[in-house]
DNA sequence: TGTACATCAGTGAACGCGCGTTCACTGATGTAC
DNA sequence: TGTACATCAGTGAACGCGCGTTCACTGATGTAC
């Protein structure tokens, strides 16, 4: 019996001293998984992830102070996925900066339809396992930031003019809205994903950058 | 005492035969309030929304078959609102399409942002309360088609053009992101909201018809 | 006008359930000797 | 190499709670006579 196969019904093997990780990384998937389908942080239960990993509910609270910071670890996780996928997109992408912007928006709503319920706790306004304090406001901020230097580009204007803030957010507002209607009509007749992103893009950069902030 | 003073630990005074209207808006209005404190479908109670009344909790069953029922209830009311509100900004607009629009695109977000648990109910993706069916479909797809109306008048083309359903749906994901960020995520610098409606407005509405369609 | 009684809006106890968290415990690991 | 034992990762029973829903019941309303 050189190999060792696992028993689910009988007690987990302890962890080598100082490798806890490995059953820490276990939780947070499966909490993930859960928050995936459910798609609601208030829904989740420290039972219900036990039962899927297969251990005492109590053995979360090796890892775990409580409820929300198991959550809070599953949302850090997914932003920093999504964070590295734009970053990489951005990496890739030609040398114009309307393509860059264009990349990104196709790759940030792809990342929203692919994981609709991870995406909704990403965003969920519910104060469980809140992004609070220096670390809740610096989560996701350079991925804007990029955003924000590509449209800039695209416009010919400087990151800190308002205009580029506007157009930035305003995109960011438009591909978090296709993925969110998407996700919570799926019955509705949507055109065509790509084409709507493309024509957004075609109209926002088609203006001179002084036209609208003449108003 | 000809004045009877209600006396909320004892029995409530049964409604007139026929009448049982009463109740069953208050049971709608107390549970409206708790899913706009909440924004979230799933923490809502029926005890609690008993308490809220000063009922029994039984009391409820009267008017609505589960728990489902009243949140649907909930749901078409806040439609119907939203919905009047839209033509009524339609109404009182310019002869512009394109004011027609904007003035649509700020009373939308206006509504998200003054009822922001309840615009969250109302697009959650939770089976709670889902609008199923025929008359799921149906809500709010007057109001879409208003937009799409006032979208095919300002660009110059049909209603049943691509071109026309695609811009219309792009409006409302913008609008619907930027109500869905603000409130998910209050402490990021956002710019001037009605500068932000303005700003897209204006630049979606650059493009000729056209030229987009070209692709 | 006065009385008996059917109706039905509203009640309260009870059910079984899943939850987050606590606590004393278990037992494999790994080290001291 | 072999043994005793400290460490600590993981356990399971128990707590008090709020929940949706059921059921037999109550008692004011309003009508028949």
């Amino acid at each position: 019996m050189a190999v060792e196969v696992p028993t689910p019904t009988r007690r987990r093997t302890p962890a080598r001293r100082g490798s806890g990780e490995t059953l820490r990384t276990e939780i947070i998937e499966a909490a993930s998984e859960l928050l995936a389908e459910s798609g609601d942080v208030e829904t989740m239960s420290l039972r219900a992830v036990a039962r899927r990993v297969g251990i005492a509910t109590t053995s979360i609270y090796l890892h775990f102070a409580d409820i929300d910071q198991l959550i809070l670890a599953v949302k850090i996780k997914r932003f920093d996925e999504l964070t590295s996928m734009l970053n990489a997109t951005r990496a890739a992408a030609g040398p114009d900066p309307v393509q860059h912007v264009r990349a990104i928006g196709h790759a940030y709503v792809a990342f929203g339809l692919a994981h609709p319920g991870n995406y909704r706790v990403m965003f969920s306004a519910s104060t469980r396992g809140m992004l609070v304090g220096a670390s809740g406001l610096m989560i996701g901020l350079d991925a804007f930031g990029a955003l924000v230097d590509e449209v800039a580009g695209a416009l010919g204007t400087s990151t800190d003019d308002p205009e580029t803030q506007i157009v930035a957010t305003n995109l960011w507002a438009f591909v978090h809205g296709v993925v969110a209607l998407r996700t919570a009509r799926p019955h509705f007749p949507w055109p065509d994903v790509g084409r709507m992103i493309d024509d957004m893009v075609d109209r926002v950069f088609s203006l001179p950058a002084s036209a609208s902030a003449a108003k």
